[in-house]
DNA sequence: ATTATATTTGCAACAACATTGCAAATATAC
DNA sequence: GTATATTTGCAATGTTGTTGCAAATATAAT
């Protein structure tokens, strides 16, 4: 577990174990809220250091949809201290309120006539596959 | 003008003509900072209800890319107070920093195994047509 | 293992962004 | 022109995020 925060050249402190620990006790993105709802006793400041630390290591990226809350999720291996390269899609169910990242089924070739695109950045809402079961 | 704000069934008064006007007035998505510095004498409140209603009647959305500043653009005419409804994408420059709404060349089809797909919101960065020839 | 160096933490203060309640003002409907 | 519903402006407050700095801690060097 410290592992990853060792491969990411993330210094290692109790902090930033709890903080590392509640993204991997929630399957899907979480919002900062939940992350001090899951810290007992923390520093804000601290915690939005921490996050910022994450996001420049490529530990962890934002996922931030039109009108809602920023949410927070573990980033691919892919992704390091040079840049953030994702390939999952961002997916919030209306149902759950549950912010997934997924793989999409056919991987999107996006153009615009005349412009140079470097990055995709694809977020898209519905309903995931257990609210459509149940 | 004030006939975009009776078509989405927005009551008019000047400061929402004056807002509007903002957004006439720049091809591309501005930010908030931008409004409220070509409003002179305003209140905030005021400001802030207004884009909100100007949100939820559909006249206007906001563009949200992950580490930005919130960007605001007019809506397309499909969009009403039921839903907003683009089929454009946005495009962020790196250097010049303006952010298009752009029709792609071609329309994505964006699908998740056993998932419902209802919206997609595609944002992209890279480098504009413009600054590209320039 | 101990020390040196660089990074991180916690606190207080503050800045930016946004919302609420309410009385006065204004827009639309009659 | 009047009645009714909506909007405005102000003050207060909430939320989100940042800065500076001294003390504490993690890693690197010996």
């Amino acid at each position: 577990m410290s592992d990853l925060l060792k491969h990411k050249s993330i210094r290692i402190t109790d902090f930033r174990l709890k903080v590392l620990d509640v993204f991997e006790k929630n399957t899907n993105a979480v919002s900062i809220k939940t992350i001090e709802t899951e810290l007992a006793n923390f520093d804000r400041t601290t915690l939005f250091r921490t996050l910022k630390t994450f996001i420049k290591k490529g530990l962890i990226h934002e996922v931030q949809l039109p009108n809602e809350e920023k949410m927070l999720a573990l980033c691919d291996v892919t992704c390091t201290v040079d840049g953030h390269k994702h390939e999952h899609i961002h997916f919030k169910c209306e149902t759950c309120n549950e912010v997934f990242c997924k793989q999409p089924e056919v991987n999107p070739n996006i153009s615009i006539d005349g412009f140079l695109i470097k990055k995709v950045e694809i977020n898209t809402t519905g309903i995931c596959k257990d609210c459509l079961l149940a």
